[in-house]
DNA sequence: CTGATTTTGGAACGATCAATCCATAAAGGA
DNA sequence: TCCTTTATGGATTGATCGTTCCAAAATCAG
């Protein structure tokens, strides 16, 4: 049978989880408060999702497709790799300016979570993995073309950058005009020249 | 009055509570964990350092004074500025393989916090800069030495490696083997290569 | 030994935690 | 219209949260 229809769409609800946990954390984040947030009552809340450790997961697959996948299918798409890589240089410098400092929803997750809980530990790596993947991806094929000097190593390379997004979400936390990241960002370019 | 001694050391305690803030976090340690992983009872806790809050501050403090200013003083240590960075990254290195996955208690901390509260964001906006100044130091040395290749900001490198150090910390909590770290700082190193 | 002072351990505080129970409401199918 | 199904809102669960109260224990000064 069909009974009585939801009162708010699941992914807009899923979106406002997403933010609540990015801006604070998944153990700072109450279910009264998302709740709250989330314009859904409790029951609604456990009847849609599960439980708390449930609507984070899926708070954690929503933030990868939304806010992830651009940047990989960026690092991955046609034309010159090297370029591809100083784009996402451009993205992370124009996020610099984000007033909000909330910083990267997988970075704080791996900070507050690391290896403690298999079932996110899984998931975060899979997402780390995927941005690797798309970073070596790019610098070997920049590599291939002649485009990136040589001895330089495109899987180090992809891990550096990795770090580095990781590091700069970190700092940006408490980075209230940007010229941190701004100046790191400027720096780690020289990677990619001559 | 001198009144009835304590039964334990302060600074070992404090230890204690520097060690679990550090691999759990400050929202995912309760205070009864912090006692018994302590060895001190609760109300000998809250005579000891106030309250939860301020126990977590001193060991911030703690932290900073056991694991950051060494760093911070072989930065600034004699000889050349490039080679003090270099030792550095070796450290880093080292400490890449790690079997505890704790990262770092201040890169912890900022992702966990940000700017949300304002006393912890004082602190811990402070270390960093106290990272960040270090660096600076090394560096602008080497720049007036002629270590450092033409070119290259000091200042911005050294929010880079401020930013490659808080990366290192996120990632490392998910690298069990610290292959992914190791190959970072290999690549990091090209940053002081001319 | 007595009195002042501090630490200690246990009980208890109110608040909040995630989660559940249950009765009511709202929809479509028969 | 009646029945089944799903969603909603309110009350409530037991557990845990950080914190405090209080009496007993341990020390030193007088």
């Amino acid at each position: 049978m069909t009974g009585r229809p939801r009162e708010f769409e699941r992914d807009e609800a899923l979106d406002k989880a997403m933010d609540l946990f990015w801006s604070q954390g998944y153990e700072a984040t109450g279910v009264a408060q998302l709740c709250d947030h989330m314009g859904v009552g409790r029951q609604s809340l456990y009847n849609t999702f599960g439980d708390k450790d449930a609507l984070f997961s899926e708070a954690l697959g929503r933030y990868k497709k939304l806010l992830l996948q651009p940047v990989i299918a960026g690092l991955r798409g046609p034309g010159s790799g090297l370029d591809n890589v100083r784009r996402l240089l451009d993205l992370w410098e124009e996020a610099s300016s984000d007033v909000a400092h909330k910083g990267c929803l997988m970075a704080n997750s791996i900070a507050e979570f690391g290896m403690r809980d298999p079932r996110f530990a899984k998931e975060l790596g899979s997402m780390l993995g995927e941005i690797e993947a798309a970073f070596t991806h790019a610098l070997e094929r920049a590599r291939d073309d002649g485009e990136l000097p040589a001895g330089r190593d495109p899987r180090g390379l992809a891990r550096l950058f990795t770090v580095i997004g990781q590091g700069l979400s970190t700092v940006g936390k408490l980075d209230p005009t940007g010229s941190f990241q701004r100046d790191a960002i400027a720096s780690a370019r020289a990677l990619l020249d001559p």
